[in-house]
DNA sequence: GATGAATGAGACTTCATTCAT
DNA sequence: AATGAATGAAGTCTCATTCAT
């Protein structure tokens, strides 16, 4: 998704520069490994060395730290919209939902800013994070509501308590660090809260 | 709690002066606000200014911004483990366990940063913050204890687990903010997860 | 005047392609506008857009921002030399020179800048201004010349103060700006003061 | 005048440390060398390097290098308001005035940066510089009232055309710069301009 | 002990200039 | 020839920390 800017309208003529575009993703790439590793406030210099690029170059894409940052958020939003379209295909719903949430806490667990890039999803700051963020919110309330159809999750929830959860969950894992294991089971509290209790199976 | 460090024992000779005293609780003061409202970012100078005093002064008692910071988180540990000790003589224990739990989130909500000294509570970081840490998770697990054996939290979680949901609860309710009641209806669902099923009632 | 800088002789071979030609004109007039409107600070790259060219174009034509500033005053120097130069052929010497000066300063007026040519023109910093610089100069003491032989302009005045006495009425009008009339009277107590007083008609 | 702003109310109690006050002078007075010298695009570091005094320093006087250029036009303005009240009480009006004039535009021509001062104090382009600016126009004014009234200067001219006069007399001798008997004899003119003939001795 | 002025490293950003396409 | 991406020096400003008063 969100088609790497091209500088002038596509059909106009000059499809920019395949290196450009290459380094525009290296930049990218350098400034996801970077913030995760030293947090937000690691130097555009920083981000420029891991790059192997001048600090100019990063500002030439990203003509504001805050810029860089909305950038790298937004392509972190854009992965989990997809892979949660991915799953929309699968077998399982309930699976599908339980998984993908894992998934991104999982994720969220290698210290990746990740959750930082959630909480802005829930809240919607910047105009330009808005879009992605309201894909995510679409292909996560997709998946739920086929979970709730499918009576693994239960009815009374909605998008908004499974963005929080899935936020927190995943501030978690990045704070807290950590056991692998702990981390399971506290998730595992979370899951038993979100399933459907069965009809009370009603007595015989 | 948090003995106000003294900077001499009495006997030495100095009496160690009561303004001092009362101007150090008056930085830790400033340092709660400012962070919360600013974030942890905010500098040192904002501090002293709101504290009334000159930054040379908050230098003194707090060396550096890391021990300022510390000294925060430590003072939010200590206050959150007198919470828990004095409701160990509440009478439902269940009720005193959920309700630590959804205190500590709506104050986060509020309190910005609260998150991150729980965090750190967690992990225990810093050696100073180690003592108020332990302290903490004393307290805590005392209640967990409690509303375990008064059959209201499942057996088979334990503090790692509670510490973990608690950070990521407190996170979530940081950052997403916003909606007190989307706040109220995730946190109802951690709860969930987290209480005994009864013994299945029933079966014949 | 300001002929081309042609690449290389018609001979060589190399013709001289018409479109780099109208480039160098392109970018000439865009540095103009652009310094006018934003100061000589102004980038070359708000040049470079401005002529609807690329940068290495500008570049190309003028090997450093120096040269193009110094290729701008070259040009309204020229400018103004023609200028002078075509009023040397009106009826009235006298209204001719003044006229002539009244229109600079108008100009300067307007279009920013135009008097730090005018210094440059006084001063001959550059070794290539200098040219221009000397044609100016020729043409201004022509005009004047041919006001004072009419008895317009006192006698006792020299090419050096007429110029001195422009730029400081170029730079007052452009730094001061505002009322076309303050403009209007001042340069009219300058004029009083170049006037040939009338030999005192008098008595015998 | 402009008493040095002294940080808390004058009564209140401390008086502004005494080296304090020393060094914003030392910083003024340096950012008026170096301006001089180079212009005002001449970079922060090098005044603080001319103060001998950190960059920090300068910025925590003026707090912006907008700041720190206005306080050295203020510097300005405020001495020239200053000479020409001194001025005042001559003996000959015509003189004060016309030597007020010149005094202003020998200094310009030591490259100050002066004309620049003056070209703001007639359009008054910030607040601050607001009032020095009024404060030199009422000076300046008394001085040509005084010089009108003895009959030394036509009456027909206003503040306004002088305060232009000035500051293009004193832009040209700093830009021009060169020659200071040109500067002489191009002054001369404009004075000659400014005089009030004499009744036209009405001899018969 | 308290104060706040001084310090200078370092952050972000701009821009003249070079160079691969 | 033209383009515009890349570069890095340099500029402005902030801030933790030190130190004279």
């Amino acid at each position: 998704m969100t088609a790497p800017r091209r500088a002038s309208a596509p059909d106009g003529g000059r499809p920019v520069r395949a290196d450009a575009l290459r380094n525009r993703a290296r930049v990218l790439e350098a400034a996801e490994a970077v913030f995760a590793e030293h947090g937000t406030t690691a130097s555009t210099e920083q981000v420029a060395r891991r790059a192997g690029l001048g600090v100019g170059t990063v500002f030439r894409h990203f003509p504001t730290k805050e810029a860089l940052l909305e950038a790298v958020f937004v392509a972190r939003l854009g992965r989990l919209a997809a892979e949660a379209d991915a799953l929309m295909s699968a077998e399982d719903p309930g699976a599908a939902f339980f998984g993908f949430f894992t998934r991104v806490v999982d994720h969220a667990a290698t210290k990746n800013a990740l959750s930082a890039a959630l909480a802005e999803a829930g809240v919607d700051v910047r105009e330009t994070t808005a879009g992605t963020g309201r894909e995510l919110r679409r292909a996560l309330g997709a998946l739920l509501g086929r979970a709730q159809e499918a009576g693994t999750v239960r009815a009374d929830v909605g998008l908004p308590e499974i963005l929080t959860l899935l936020v927190g969950a995943s501030q978690a894992a990045e704070h807290v660090g950590g056991d692998a294991e702990v981390r399971a089971r506290a998730l595992a509290v979370v899951f038993d809260g979100l399933r459907a209790t069965p009809p009370a199976a009603g007595g015989h």
